[in-house]
DNA sequence: GCAAGGTC
């Protein structure tokens, strides 16, 4: 008589990962929503297919959004299907329930969601919860590496108890609850105090302080001007720029110290007093990560990281010559080795150029900076896996291209440079110049020598070759430059910028302690949802994009000055603050802590905040008083002082809207450019609102000499020229 | 009408 065997089922994350099983494990027959054969069920999730519940599935009063229905803190939590993808859970449930005397393998992502995924799956379709102790029927597949068929049947011969690694869903659970509480309580608290639609979130709200904080300090920075002196020095061996300095500072601090050291050395001669040379290796850029291509893409293109993450979507989904790209890591792993070999061999023949100077011995395992399986987490980092096909469109060329050349980069030699530092000294002033020679440019080969230079640091000294000078050579100094510059606030975000430190929230974080958060394993947000947030900030209205910046809006500053005004609330608008939570689900993961404690101690910050939006009085008066609530950026930017009419910007200047083309209209302009200078904003405030501005630095005559001035309109001139210099 | 985390 013949025993029916039993199956062994297997349940990804993802359509792609369950083909990946389906290749290695050779099961061959399609079914509805998943494969199988007479060995093994595969089949997958597409993503979260279970969410919790909304507040009003708890309770029918918390349908409605009122205070004094608030905090809405729910006794136990439960879990509801997502409608998109109820049927998938269906099918899932299904072969749970047929498959009960089989073997269930949770092979999803290896990581906290990746958990919380298969084991909200389980709960749905009913496995209890002791199939998951100790027991030989509910396992987990866990890998980091890229699912080659070796590494699919190597993870499956290695199987785990799924037991083992409840303390990561118990963390990936206090998670989901913390989110939901601050999402709920915060978002109608603010909501109804503030009178209009306000969210908040653990990861939103301090993305937007960011920004906000952003916009303030810009508003407030007062620019200081400084002095940067340098001279030309000459001998027979050649000659060479040198910058002042004085220990360690380049800046002078007045322009009549500027000029003293001019005629301090001025047609003198001094001498070379050290010239050192130094050889640096400057090893290949890491492989990207989801963020360090969506930073790149942006910085390099303007892409925003949305539409990165969508194009290389596409590249992984549909042109399958991407490796899955939202990934953290920057790496890959050693059993990757023999993939990589391939993809090199595969991509040679396509792009001939790019590897012709591969050294074989960096694909290799002992490679760490490539191959480090201990800087791995779910993914690997992204890699071509592919030429890209001929039919993929101009954006995908650019984004497959970085990738492509990365990888390859990444297998080149070191750039070897030899960097020079030379002290010239005339009188008692001394004068620094850095010369850099590239001796082998090893993977810089890849993407040409133009890109090669940094951006250039203030005091960019002549960065090229200097001529062979030695110690004590003779110095004349055949001429001299006095530069103006000024002290520049911090920049606007570009995404970029706004990746990087939602990336790493280190540099707000003080105490060493936190050496996660140094090493960049935690940040705002997730790899996954990072441009989402952002476009969330869009939504909102607390954010609005200028060109490449993204600029905090009113409302945005309102949430976070509110906020701020209340002493418990405002760890909300700390990215520090955030990090930390992020650490504490951490020590859950490795039991270090309890997630009971955890909830219990966010419950009570949800009852504070709510408490204190309950009873915080909002004074616009004082809130203005201590952070003054800021302006919108305008559309126009003030009144026409020649015929009223409205300020608004132009490709040149700051113009009268009424002016036509046909007969003219009211001509009235303040040009962007006056003199050499870019006209700040604030001065065309200043000039529309009093007619006059603050003395103004940086402006060049036609002569060629700096010279600082106020600005003033004098309507006695011509339109075109109603600004004029007042000294 | 509210979060953040997945995936498509």
């Amino acid at each position: 008589m013949e025993v029916k065997k039993s199956k062994t089922l297997i349940l990804t994350e993802k359509p792609s990962v369950a083909r990946d099983f389906a290749l290695a494990l050779g099961v061959k027959g399609k079914k509805d929503g998943y494969l199988e054969n007479d060995d093994y069920i595969i089949t997958w999730a597409v993503g979260h297919l279970v969410e919790l519940f909304e507040p009003q599935d708890y309770d029918p009063k918390w349908k409605k959004w009122s205070m004094e229905n608030l905090p809405i803190l729910p006794s136990h939590f439960h879990y509801k299907p997502i409608q998109k993808t109820q049927k998938q859970l269906k099918i899932i449930c299904r072969l749970l329930s047929k498959n009960t005397p089989g073997q269930v393998v949770i092979a999803t992502d290896a990581g906290r969601e990746g958990e919380v995924i298969a084991r909200t799956i389980l709960l749905m379709g009913g496995v209890p919860a002791e199939n998951l102790e100790k027991s030989e029927k509910t396992k987990r597949f866990w890998t980091s590496q890229a699912l080659t068929p070796q590494v699919v049947k190597a993870g499956m011969d290695s199987l785990k108890t799924a037991g083992e690694y409840d303390r990561l869903w118990r963390a990936g659970q206090a998670r989901q609850i913390a989110d939901w509480l601050v999402g709920m309580n915060g978002s109608r608290s603010a909501t109804i105090k503030l009178n209009d639609l306000f969210s908040i979130g653990r990861v939103q709200t301090a993305v937007l302080a960011l920004i906000a904080d952003r916009r303030r300090e810009r508003e407030n920075f007062k620019p200081e001007p400084y002095w940067i002196f340098k001279a030309h020095f000459e001998n027979e061996k050649g000659d060479w720029w040198g910058a002042w300095f004085k220990e360690n500072q380049t800046r002078i601090l007045s322009e009549q110290d500027a000029g003293a050291i001019r005629e301090k050395v001025e047609n003198r001669t001094g001498h070379v007093v050290s010239v050192e040379k130094q050889k640096k290796n400057q090893a290949p850029p890491l492989l990207y990560s989801l963020t360090d291509l969506q930073r790149d893409a942006n910085s390099r293109f303007g892409f925003f990281a949305k539409k990165t993450l969508s194009i290389a979507q596409a590249l992984y989904e549909n042109k399958k010559c991407l490796s899955y790209p939202r990934t953290e890591a920057r790496v890959l792993g050693t059993q990757n080795i023999s993939l990589v070999k391939k993809i090199i061999d595969k991509l040679s023949l396509s792009y001939p150029k790019t590897f012709q100077n591969i050294v074989p011995e960096r694909v290799n395992e002992k490679y760490k900076r490539v191959f480090d399986d201990s800087r791995l987490t779910d993914h690997h980092a992204i890699i071509p896996l592919a030429p890209l096909p001929q039919q993929a469109s101009a954006d995908e060329k650019t984004i497959y291209d970085l990738v492509m050349k990365r990888f390859a980069a990444a297998f080149h030699a070191d750039c070897e440079y030899e960097q020079t530092n030379i002290v010239t000294q005339v009188e008692t002033e001394t004068f620094h110049s850095q010369g850099k020679r590239i001796l082998k440019p090893g993977w810089r080969t890849v993407y040409g020598m133009a890109s090669e230079k940094k951006a250039g640091s203030e005091d960019d000294t002549e960065d090229e070759n200097l001529p062979p000078l030695e110690k004590d050579d003779p110095a004349k100094v055949i001429d001299t430059k006095i530069e103006h510059k000024e002290t520049s606030p911090p920049p606007e975000y570009t995404e970029a910028l706004l990746l990087k430190d939602m990336t790493n929230p280190a540099r707000y974080v003080a105490e060493n302690e936190l050496k996660q958060i140094y090493r960049g394993d935690i940040g705002l947000g997730t790899q996954s949802t990072r441009a989402q947030i952002i476009e969330t900030l869009l939504m909102r209205k607390y954010v609005q994009r200028q060109k490449r910046y993204l600029i905090a809006l009113d409302k945005g500053c309102l949430l976070i000055d509110t906020l701020r005004g209340f002493e418990k609330a405002k760890i909300l608008t700390s990215a520090e603050e955030t990090a930390r939570w992020e650490m504490q689900l951490n020590r859950i993961a490795q039991g270090e802590e309890s997630g009971q404690t955890f909830l219990n101690n966010i419950k009570t910050f949800i009852h504070d905040l709510v408490d204190e939006f309950k009873s915080g009085k909002i004074e616009p008066a004082k809130a203005a008083e201590s952070s003054p609530l800021v302006q919108n950026p305008p559309t126009t930017y003030g009144k026409c002082p020649r015929c009223g009419g409205d300020i608004i910007e132009g490709k040149k200047g700051y113009g009268c809207s009424r002016w036509r083309k046909e007969d003219g209209g009211c001509r009235f302009v303040i040009w962007k450019t006056i003199a050499g200078k870019k006209t700040p904003k604030s001065a065309v405030f200043q000039l529309l609102q009093n007619g006059t501005t603050q003395k103004i630095h940086g402006f060049t005559s036609k002569q060629g000499k700096k010279f600082s001035a106020r600005l003033k309109i004098d309507l006695d001139q011509e339109n075109l020229q109603s600004v004029v210099f007042d000294f």
